[in-house]
DNA sequence: CCCGTCGCGTCATACGTACCACTTCCGGCG
DNA sequence: CGCCGGAAGTGGTACGTATGACGCGACGGG
């Protein structure tokens, strides 16, 4: 299998009858003096016919510059960090940036010296707070980190956007206690991310504000079954909560599970309620009233502060407000409604 | 802002007092007769000392390849194509091989007419049929086609992976039918692609061979309100069918919406199914029958075709077997229930 | 008539690596 | 003693591109 060998410059110049560096001029677009329009045109007639691409590891080389940046998620399995890509790479392109994704822990196999394989040639990382652990891995390269919490890393800052998870969390806990609701259970997820322990204290504070608020507390893994187990372990206390303040869209799916298992009516016996806004959250019946997280801005921001500090510019933190999308599945509580 | 300039092959050899040739060697494994023990470990020492990391775009170049491969998907943001990054990534890591992700159309931006614009480094192209139009881009890259059905390009024969969605299909009417149902409705995606024209094929060919087998078909986009909407309008025909056959689990999401619109028990009053097992099967109320894809695997069985062909061999082509998943959104039919 | 200038291009080099061809050292054998 | 051969390591070059430093003819002013 002979690999075919691309036409390179000089194969274009030839063919154009100059030489290799007008066609770098000329195809690199700064020939505002040096070039005759004639001659421009022949060169670019000349890569048309030959279907002429730049190699890209020879400019990477010349330039010192590779054009890339690193995406670094826990996983791409889970719904929520698709739309970061997304909203990441829009801006990467618009810049003239490509985006490698690689997937942390999840890629721990392999060559355990490097996970990333041969996607080391890196102009700066953008890395999940879930994938903090990795940064250590690219000593001196440019990074902004997501949803990391204003915290990290205090001896070399490192640029952050974050989502206002606190205010989110209070935006519910203020939705239930206008519903009328007192008793709260929290269904946690037991994962050690600022995000989850600033969605717990806000949760915390707001009840303890409120008067006669009662929150009980139980932790679980972010998946269905097990989040029923924990929410089944909140429901079958004495005095149960009227409402299920849920981590995450996910957690409250497992919430839902358990009040049917109970024979609970969401929301008439149980309100529930999720975070993220996940597609998941309108498939659910009822609908999940939710906080909605703008992951696709949260991608798009962190790498607008990225390609900020590439360029020598000094991001400014940026704090991405939550959203409260009230839908079907938080009512007022069952005595409350028989109190009025 | 100077880019801090990492160390170079050439420094470590000053360091270690040998020439850049020899840390060459030392570095790049093949050492076994020519470089003593002793030098070696000198200069394995020096490299450690600076933090060397070896420049990928000079190897690059130097070498002609660069281990990297792009897989081509439509969008991050459906669930099921997370999966399939990760089975690739996790095979293509194991052979040193990256993997950088591109979405499209979704990334329907950039400077695509100049020849200079975001051209990648690239080795191969892993891209799934819904991408399939952008493989001309890549003219002469190795590619391997996901999903895409035996025939695509019947031209310039691309090895391809695909599901046997059609055996899938036939095991869900199989399915229903044993239940004892019907009467069928198809909800289908309004998608111009191989595998929803199997499953409707497959599907529509097991119902004509049913005794007394009834099948209507109603379309809808891949969302849930549309597929809420497409399911309403096949039950409110007269003599509705008593099984929605979705083509897709989030479609199925929407039947289940429907029903709860008219009133409808599911599985008592009507069987529903989907397709491909995403995440959202399980959280669903009540979990989803469906037809398990192995979205990861198809990914891993991608990546091994792609790297069978980066390296002069021929791959085979490959059908993953698509497997029902009996949970419990289907059931008898009410009239079947009644005559016994 | 000569020299500066300007428009149009070309020469040469460097980026950092891998690897082929070559040299040097040195012990052993004829 | 001379020669051979293997071990140990080095010199040099090429990969394809971008770009600063030049060449060169023509034109025009002094």
């Amino acid at each position: 299998m002979p690999a075919i060998s691309r036409p390179t410059s000089k194969d274009v110049a030839q063919e154009a009858g100059v030489s290799q560096s007008t066609v770098s001029l000329v195809l690199g677009g700064k020939w505002s003096g040096r070039v005759s329009p004639a001659t421009a045109r022949g060169v670019r007639d000349a890569a048309e016919r030959l279907g002429y691409r730049p190699n890209q590891a020879a400019r990477n080389l010349r330039l010192g510059t590779t054009r890339t940046v690193l995406l670094m998620v826990p996983t791409l399995s889970a719904p929520f960090f698709g739309p970061v890509y997304t909203g990441a790479a829009r801006v990467a392109a618009r810049h003239g940036f490509g985006v490698v994704v690689s997937t942390w822990p999840d890629d721990a196999q392999g060559p355990a010296d490097s996970p990333f394989g041969s996607a080391e040639a890196i102009d700066g990382v953008l890395a999940s707070s879930m994938a903090v652990d990795a940064l250590g891995r690219f000593p001196g390269t440019p990074a902004v980190m997501l949803d990391s919490g204003p915290d990290v890393r205090p001896g070399a800052p490192v640029p952050t956007v974050d989502f206002g998870v606190a205010d989110g969390m209070r935006a519910i806990a203020g939705h239930l206690a206008g519903l009328g609701h007192r008793r709260f259970g929290h269904v946690a997820a037991a994962v050690d991310q600022w995000t989850f322990h600033a969605r717990a204290e806000a949760l915390a504070r707001t009840v303890a504000a409120l008067p006669g608020g009662v929150l009980t507390r139980d932790t679980c893994a972010i998946d269905v079954t097990s989040a029923k187990d924990a929410a089944l372990r909140l429901l079958s206390a004495p005095d149960p909560p009227t409402a299920l303040v849920c981590d995450d869209d996910l957690i409250a799916a497992g919430a839902y599970k358990a009040a049917r298992a109970l024979g609970l009516d969401v929301p008439a016996d149980l309100s529930v309620t999720g975070f993220d806004d996940v597609l998941l959250a309108t498939a659910l019946e009822p609908e999940l009233t939710t906080v909605r997280l703008p992951a696709e801005e949260l991608g798009a921001r962190g790498m607008t502060a990225l390609l900020d500090l590439l360029a020598g510019r000094r991001p400014a933190a940026r704090v991405l407000p939550g959203e409260l999308i009230a839908r079907a599945s938080t009512a007022p509580p069952r005595a409350a409604t028989k109190g009025v």
